[in-house]
Order: structure tokens, then C-alpha cells, then sequence
DNA sequence: GAGTAACATGACCGGGTGGTCATGTTTGGT
DNA sequence: ACCAAACATGACCACCCGGTCATGTTACTC
């Protein structure tokens, strides 16, 4: 949709391994010092290009940040939903699934992750309730017919609202995340130096509480 | 402790109101734009004073900042502790105190909480993990007792550990926070829209699952 | 009221920024 | 072989930054 506007041809018809590397340098930028502190130059030096050359690709700073957020919204998306059939599950099998789609996108994009959270609380990103919105719209879009569905079957109560139950598991999922991908952010699980077999563990603990409670039964 | 090198005494000795309009200049701004990008010219034209003043009153960018980030802890050690008698509630009970008391936070000292948001994401934050520990060894010590005792008295299941149950008050007490304070992080609850007996049955909700679990009993 | 110490001021500095553009180089069609 | 169009280059621009410092102003002591 944006595609045309943000991105000229000459950077379409780009060598792949150029395209990648111009990519590639501007993920890591921009993860590294969020929007505004990210400099064209240290972007420029990186990827062996000059400036006019950057400027010949994309319009300008911004329209180069909103192709690449493109990029992590798409590769979102696809990790979420191209984790095989799901249909089947159980409800809490099917947020498990989610919770490590997470797991596996914080590992192969760290850098797409990272940019992403400084969106998040940058304030002057241009654009960025735009950016967030499309983020949370899938989320609540990918989990309001899961929750829907769970109460139908009588998987999970019903005199808890659906947008209840989406904050709790996007708040979990994303401070867990939050706690993986950046050490700092870890309040006291110590994800990081987790294998995944102990990460497993903690999810389903998380999901275990989640499912039945703190009370015991 | 570290009072007597970040601010100058001639700063202790500053008129009450000329001290208060520096601090709220250099909050706002801080707030708004994060530590990097916070200018100091803007800070100096907010309250009034000269730049060189400014460098009379702190020996610099950073110490300024530290200086306000002490303030925040206290104010947050305030707000959570000096929330009257405590020790004769029940678990959850206890867990709804800290909740209100964020939510009073925030309200009383908007600018603090979103100063703090922008440290979280904010890669080159000078002595940030510093910052970032004390503010997490302050809730670990006040939900670690809290999660012990309440294991003893048979108030909360015994095969979850502590960390796990701090892990997850944290993430739904963050979340809850930052979707209050910053509408764009809402994740479709709408906080910011609620009035105080609104939030106050979306927290009892969150508190519900976390007693009794999502599947109905 | 003179003298001095504390405090206030803003022009100035080196450096980095996003963005421009005249110039040079490569490419491909004929 | 030639030429035009597409693409690459980096010096350059205006602007803003954190930080400095010579100079001015205020306040207090005797």
C-alpha cells in the first residue's frame, strides 16, 4: 500500500546483497538508538554506501524507519501464524504455541525486537500510534476469536470479558519477552541464561496460574 | 549518598519556587524526550535560568539526571509503603494495595512515571542498570516476603516458585500502568477512558484470574 | 560604601545531525 | 562507438547539541 510511495524502484532493483546489507545496517541502527538518535551516517558507513545513494533509495529518514517497521510487522505476522496447524488445540495449548512463535522471533530478529521496543516508548517516532496500532490490532485479532471460541467450549470461564483475558496473556507474553530479549528488563527469572528446556518450564508455570490459579486446589 | 557530588549546594540553597521550576523543566523535558535527546537549552528556556546557572547548580547532563532519577525512587518507595497498615490483609489483598498505589502514582506524578518508561528503552542511558536494579531490588523485596508469607499461611499454592509469582505480578502491574499512562499502549482495555470504579473492577478481574485461574470452577 | 565572594549570564566552541546537489561513473539500447 | 538515462558520490549547508568562560550582577561583611 505504502510500498510505491516509501521505497523507490532503484532500491527494488537492487542486488539482493546490497538490499540486505542497506537493510541489515538500518535494523541495527535503529534497535541500537531507537528513531531519532539513529544517524543516516553510522547507516551510510555500515552498509558501504553513500548518502546521496540512501537518499536515492528512500525518500527520507522516515520513510526509511516506516519500510523497515513494514518489514517486522510482516515478519511478525508470519511467525505467529505460520506455525503449523492449530485448529485443534486446546485453548492454552494454542497461547503456548504463541508464547514461543515470541521465543523464536526474539531469536532469529533480535534486532527487528529491539527496534520495536524503542518505538514503543520513544515518543517523537513519526507516525508510531500508527505503527503500534497495527501491532495490537493483530493481536487482538489473532486472540479475540481464540477466546471467543474457548468460551463457547467451555474452555475457559465467562464472566471474564475476552479483552480481560487478551490484556493479561499480552501483558505476560510481553514482559517475558521483554525479559528475554534484554536482560535488564528481567524481574528476577533470569531468562537469559535459560536454556530452553527451563524456558519451557517457566511458560508453563505462567500458563499453569493462569489456567488454575495461584489458589491451591 | 550521592548527593553532594550530582547537586551543588549553591542548587540546596536555591528559593523554594526557582528549585521546583528547574526540577519540573528538566522532568518534563526528560519525560518527554528521553535522556539522549533531552536538550538542556530547552530546559533553561523552560525555567527561566541561564545555562551557565544550570551548570553552577549540576556538574553536568548526567548528574542533573541522576539527580531526578533519586527523586523518583523515593517518590515510588513512598507511594507504595506509606500506603497505611498493611500486614493484617490477606495476599491478594495486599497485591490490590501495590496496584492502586501505581495507579495513584501515576496520577500524582505523570511526568516521573513516563521519565521512567523512557530509561526502560533507552539503550545509552548513562548507569542505567544501576537505575533500573534499584527500582527492581525494591519490588523484589517487597513482593519476595510477601509471596513467603503468604505460601505459609496456605494462602497461595506451594509448586509455583516465588520468582515465578513476582514475575507475573510485575508484568500485569507494569502493563496495567503503561496502558493507563500512555493510552497507545493500551492493548484494548482502554484504561485512560475508565473512571476510578472502572479500573477498579478491570483490576479486581485481572486479580480474580490470578486467584482462581481462567478455567471456570 | 568599599570590597569580596557567590551567583547569573549568553555568546561562543567543536562536533554531529538530516538533507542537498553538482559532479562523476556505470549501464544498456542502437 | 556513442549517448542518454540511471545511479553513485561526498563535500557542503543550516541547524542544534552539550559544555565553557569571560564578564556582569547581586548580596553580605566590616
Amino acid at each position: 500500500m505504502f510500498g510505491q510511495i516509501m521505497v523507490s524502484k532503484t532500491f527494488i532493483n537492487l542486488a539482493e546483497d546490497k538490499k540486505k546489507a542497506v537493510l541489515q545496517s538500518a535494523v541495527r541502527e535503529f534497535a541500537r538508538l531507537g528513531y531519532q538518535k539513529a544517524s543516516l551516517n553510522t547507516i551510510v558507513r555500515d552498509a558501504s554506501i553513500s548518502k546521496g545513494s540512501l537518499y536515492q533509495y528512500f525518500q527520507n529518514k522516515e520513510a526509511l524507519f516506516h519500510y523497515i517497521f513494514e518489514q517486522f510487522v510482516f515478519l511478525v505476522k508470519r511467525s505467529v501464524q505460520g506455525g503449523g496447524d492449530v485448529s485443534s488445540l486446546h485453548f492454552f495449548s494454542k497461547v503456548r504455541q504463541v508464547f514461543w512463535a515470541g521465543i523464536h522471533f526474539v531469536d532469529y530478529y533480535p534486532e527487528y525486537f529491539q527496534m520495536y521496543l524503542k518505538v514503543l516508548f520513544e515518543a517523537d517516532v513519526p507516525g508510531r500510534e500508527n505503527l503500534l496500532a497495527r501491532v495490537h490490532l493483530f493481536s487482538s485479532e489473532y486472540f479475540g476469536p481464540l477466546c471467543d471460541e474457548a468460551r463457547e467450549k467451555g474452555e475457559i470461564r465467562d464472566d471474564i470479558p475476552a479483552e480481560t483475558v487478551i490484556f493479561m496473556i499480552d501483558a505476560l507474553i510481553s514482559s517475558l519477552l521483554q525479559g528475554y530479549a534484554l536482560s535488564y528488563l528481567d524481574s528476577g527469572l533470569e531468562l537469559k541464561r535459560m536454556d530452553k528446556k527451563d524456558i519451557s518450564s517457566q511458560v508453563d508455570k505462567v500458563l499453569l496460574v493462569l489456567e488454575k490459579g495461584l489458589v491451591k486446589t
